[in-house]
RNA sequence: CGAGAAGUAGCGCAGUUGGUAGCGCACCACGUUCGGGACGUGGGGGUCGGGCGUUCGAGUCGCCUCUUCUCGACCA
């Protein structure tokens, strides 16, 4: 047995196994520009699967796609107060146009003489552009509803970063709406929540739930910010997908008006929504383990892996004749195979990286297994494998597939539902906010306990959850009325409170 | 911005009192291996982050500087 590097286990140090994980799996890597990232092919085959499948959803809900400028004139940010206010502490600057050589021999330097007139900001989310853009697409309600979506990458300047889950640079789509009437854009912004939950469960096999968030965590500009929020395997809570209902506060600031069909000005509704490449935190620390990756098989570039035995050439070859048929087979059925043939590593090697890399299942075959008419079957979730006769094993993968995408899920739920618990009073949530976990308290609404809490506790409202979710087993009071765990006010129903990423 | 740590081969690291820059992995060649991270032999690869200084001589000592990482602060 040779010498390598295995992960740092989760219980040893949970942030370590994260930024191993990243790197050995050859999901990302640190860039030369502090706080970018360089997405790897293997990783960025994963995202391209969550772009898919989300792009379809949207155009399916009448989305069309439309591209807006990097660039955002200084100006524009500052039309909406609260806006600004949100972003402008993450701002990258561009103030020239031109680099000229050092007068000293050495590089370049910034030709003074290049300022820009107006500086531009690198988009940190593209409201401003857009309105500003709509402005001139609008004009009677005939124009509306704009359905727009766009698939880019923004620039939030963060202190500290970490690969996919806080990077300076980030890949998003950001859809943004206009609409006539405030009901209609409200309904934008929930019906776009429920196409994150429903992919994030069915495609990434992440349980989300859904909310609404407080006055402090909103978006700046929003009057109001849904939010999906999951549970990570140490028990920190991840935003994962925002929707956001905008009012009026972006018309108002750019002046985009409709005459509607009573021949009177109005200002537009609006709605913005968008998920990033933290997704891939978000799948990377739900499913995965010590061994390395855990994909859910509706998500994985590669779906299995077929590792032929062989010891020369016509062993290979031999073992070909029935291996080739099966990926081809395979492929039929719409599965993703990959038959590894190469010689440069041992099968047992090859094992150990398909685990890391997290293909949900993993095929090996030798000379034994010819003679048998024999196959091995592996599945990644559970680290368990099974010896089956060849006949027919198509259809076992296929159902397979399906199986560990359930069980991914469901592992991910019980986790998710054996760490929330309710909790009544402060002492107690002090206590218990230390061991991780969502739980489910009683506030009164204001903003000022709120921060006292976050001060003391570090713990966050993560949302005040809608009643269409799994919250809970058994018997719970969680939409009842009652007094809020610090100040003793009435409270509608319980929100959860979490250590958030 | 505060505290700590680190920059030496593609990666991970060692380098004692200042004296010809090394190890493991990876890479190349050949051979043996191959059912859970194989091995042997041979080979290629360096501006020791950068600058200045001390010294006969600096990876090593001093000063300056740049960068990265970890933990805080910050994070709509």
């Amino acid at each position: 047995m040779a010498k390598f590097d295995k992960l740092t286990p989760r219980a040893e140090d949970y942030s370590k196994w994260y930024n191993e994980l990243v790197v050995k799996a050859d999901l990302a890597e640190q860039s030369a520009v502090r706080g970018c990232m360089v997405i790897k092919p293997y990783g960025y085959a994963i995202w391209e699967k969550i772009q898919a499948e989300l792009d379809r959803r949207f155009k399916e809900t009448g989305h069309v796609n439309a591209y807006f400028p990097l660039l955002i004139p200084k100006s524009f940010l500052s039309r909406e107060a609260e806006h600004v206010e949100g972003f402008a502490k993450e701002c990258a600057v561009v103030t020239h146009h031109r680099l000229k050589n050092d007068p000293d021999g050495k590089g370049v330097i910034v030709d003074p003489d290049a300022k820009l007139e107006e500086e531009l900001i690198i988009r940190p989310t593209s409201e401003t552009i857009i309105w500003s853009t709509y402005k001139n697409w609008i004009s009677s309600y005939r124009d509306l509803p704009i359905l727009c979506n766009q698939w880019a990458n923004v620039m939030r300047w963060e202190m500290r970063t970490r690969l996919f889950l806080r990077t300076a640079e980030f890949l998003w789509q950001e859809g943004h709406t206009a609409h006539a009437t405030k009901e209609e854009a409200i309904a934008e912004a929930e019906k776009m929540l429920g196409v994150y939950a429903e992919f994030a469960e069915n495609v990434m096999a992440i349980p989300v739930i859904k909310g609404v968030k407080s006055p402090n965590e909103r978006f700046a500009g929003a009057l109001d910010t849904y939010c999906i929020e999951a549970m990570m395997q140490d028990g920190k809570a991840l935003q994962a997908g925002t929707s956001h209902f905008l009012g009026q506060n972006f018309a108002k600031s750019f002046d985009v008006q409709f005459l509607s069909k009573e021949n009177k000005y109005e200002y537009v509704w609006a709605t913005s929504w968008g998920v990033s490449t933290r997704l891939m935190g978000a799948l990377i620390m739900t499913h995965s383990d010590d061994n390395g990756l855990v994909l859910p098989p509706h998500l994985a570039p590669i779906q299995v892996v077929i590792v032929p035995i062989f010891k020369k050439q016509e062993d290979l070859d031999a073992l070909l004749t029935v291996l080739n048929p099966l990926a081809e087979n395979l492929k039929q059925k719409g599965i993703r195979v990959k038959v590894d043939t190469s010689e440069k590593q041992t099968p047992g090697f090859k094992f150990a990286d398909y685990e890391l890399k997290g293909v949900p299942v993993r095929i090996a075959m030798g000379g034994r297994d010819l003679e048998n008419g024999t196959i091995e079957v592996a599945r990644r979730d559970t680290l368990t494998k099974e010896t089956i006769p060849f006949a027919g094993v198509e259809e076992h993968i296929a159902s397979l597939l399906e199986d560990i995408q359930k069980n991914v899920y469901q592992k991910a739920l019980n986790f998710r539902l054996e760490n929330t618990r309710e909790v009544n009073s402060y002492e107690e949530f002090k206590e218990e906010i230390k061991k991780g976990g969502f739980l489910l308290c009683h506030w009164d609404g204001t903003p000022e306990t709120e921060e006292k809490i976050k001060d003391e506790t570090k713990a966050t409202i993560r949302c005040i959850p809608s009643k269409d979710n799994i919250l809970f087993r058994g018997e719970n009071s969680i939409f009842e009325e009652g007094k809020c765990m610090v100040t003793g006010k009435p409270s509608k129903q319980r929100v959860i409170f979490a250590i958030a990423y």
